[in-house]
RNA sequence: GGUCCCAUCGUCUAGCCUGGCCUAGGACGGAGCCCUCUCAAGGCUCAGACACGGGUUCGAAUCCCGUUGGGACCA
């Protein structure tokens, strides 16, 4: 068995696209599940869009996911020549021929045809012209198959018989010298050796047009595979109207790239009832045979509550990592510079069970940094009034007969004082959850004074009475 | 228009190849209950699908044929 090698080729439209992600992420699973090579090429032979930055765009989103290549990035228009010289191949070989047909009578021939009801294909009257001196408007056409059937046996969709009948003779050369998509991806991968060719099936009717180029060129052709396309809500392709699809979008909303791996691949591929997969298990568990044949609708409210779970179970100091940058982005930057990564990972186990994202996170955490706090004022008006006042100084004095902060210790100090004073739980959890967060809705009080440590848990109970006392 | 692909809860899917274990399982979302110092998280419960029609068979979500509906490509 020769090695397995596969690719991802994107096309630099300036972001990579979730449904790249995808795409690429089923070619990297195998790849490394077969030990395999992955390889990046870059098609950007449609040079009015390539741009590098958005081939920037596409390594920057590749790394983000943790997809590393093994080779390239190749880019297409460095390698026009070698296009260029087995497209002359073909011809030498008698594959291919020139074709002098003008544009302007190509198209009115296939108007005529559709009209006609008959299917718009070029109807190969060149082919026997014999034509060696071609003229400037040129360009080389390929001596598609005419009889017989091309049978694919797709990984996914299994097998797809074609007629060759049905195929014309497409350009392979355009008359300025520029190879067609569906020939430079065959030169590309006969040379690069690819063993696997896996794409969106948006490219399923290409295949029995590359089939035979293959062939023609003396290589035997790849296995091929055609995953099913990505879906917006109503069921039309993804695209920006149905939310972002960039995928450096979702690192910007909080998504962690481990849960936008997971959330991809559990579009449209399955292992049995499982959700949650560690990246070693997709490695090892991924086959095609699982591979969803229909497509599938992008389902963000999924894709949020796995983010949820991998923010729940990550490691905390994993998250504070991803999370800092996004707390300096929120104007937090001197306050973390503060304080030590430990304690930002504390602050992590403190809300992970409440944030969805990052981006949440920030919110939750926020109220935990600096010496005050900034009171949410309908909060502040609702449960700091002047009736609780007396009642939080007298919790405070019974915190500072506590020389250091003990939870359990303090607990039982709070619970106590609610007992004397006849209270329930909630009536002054309430208005000390105001006085130390700013806010009515929080963690636990308890764990929320170990973080806010002994000093500034008694200095902000102690701005919470100044504030009720002001009414 | 031609060729090709696809079809299980609202959504992602298990099951299909190797018919019976399926009064169709799980997950997200929804509803309700419990837990509770708030908000979450968590636990439990409920609603919710085999596109349709024929066959084959003792028996079909599963096999075959057709219909319908979606989609892709060809320009």
């Amino acid at each position: 068995m020769p090695q397995v090698r596969v690719r991802f080729a994107p096309s630099p439209t300036g972001f990579l696209h979730i449904g790249g992600v995808r795409t690429a992420l089923f070619n990297w699973l195998f790849a490394r599940q077969q030990h395999g090579a992955f390889i990046l090429r870059i098609e950007d032979t449609d040079q009015s869009r390539s741009t590098d930055e958005s081939i920037h765009a596409i390594i920057e989103g590749m790394k983000w996911v943790g997809l590393d290549w093994d080779e390239g990035p190749y880019r297409q228009t460095e390698r026009m020549d070698i296009y260029r010289g087995h497209a002359f191949k073909l011809l030498e070989m008698g594959h291919a021929y020139w074709c002098v047909c003008k544009a302007e009578e190509l198209e009115a021939r296939r108007k005529a045809a559709e009209a006609k009801g008959l299917s718009p294909r070029y109807d190969g009257r060149c082919r026997n012209l014999g034509v060696t001196k071609p003229t400037e408007e040129a360009a080389l056409r390929f001596k598609a198959p005419q009889e017989g059937q091309t049978v694919v046996d797709d990984l996914i969709k299994g097998t797809i018989v074609f007629d060759n009948a049905v195929l014309d003779d497409l350009i392979i050369l355009r008359s300025n010298g520029y190879p067609t998509y569906n020939f430079s991806v065959v030169v590309d991968d006969a040379l690069m050796q690819i063993t696997h060719v896996v794409r969106g099936d948006d490219h399923l009717t290409n295949t029995p047009r590359q089939v035979p180029i293959f062939q023609a060129l003396g290589f035997p052709a790849p296995r091929f595979g055609h995953l099913p396309m990505i879906l917006g809500a109503d069921k039309t392709r993804l695209s920006k109207r149905h939310g972002a699809t960039s995928i450096m979008a979702y690192k910007e909303m909080g998504y962690l790239p481990e849960a936008m791996v997971n959330y991809l691949v559990r579009l449209g591929w399955s292992h049995g009832d499982q959700e949650i997969f560690t990246r070693q298990e997709l490695v090892e568990k991924f086959s095609w045979g699982h591979v969803q044949k229909s497509a599938a609708v992008f389902n963000p409210e999924k894709l949020l509550w796995m983010n949820a779970e991998y923010i729940k179970a990550s490691p905390p100091h994993h998250v504070a990592q991803a999370l800092v940058p996004l707390l300096e982005q929120a104007g937090l930057k001197q306050e973390v510079e503060a304080v030590s990564e430990e304690w930002v990972a504390q602050l992590v186990v403190l809300v992970k069970e409440r944030a969805k994202t990052l981006v949440d996170m920030v919110d939750w955490v926020k109220p935990y940094f600096g010496e005050s706090v900034v009171f949410e004022e309908e909060a502040a008006k609702k449960f700091l009034t002047p009736a609780i006042a007396p009642v939080l100084s007298k919790l405070i004095l019974r915190f500072e007969a506590c020389p250091t902060f003990s939870k359990s210790e303090w607990e039982h100090n709070f619970k106590q004082l609610v007992e004397e004073e006849g209270m329930k739980m909630g009536q002054l959890a309430q208005p000390v959850r105001v006085a130390l967060t700013g806010r009515t809705a929080s963690p636990g009080l308890f764990e929320v004074m170990e973080v806010l440590g002994r000093d500034r848990t008694l200095f902000r109970l102690q701005k919470g009475v100044e504030r009720a006392s002001a009414g």
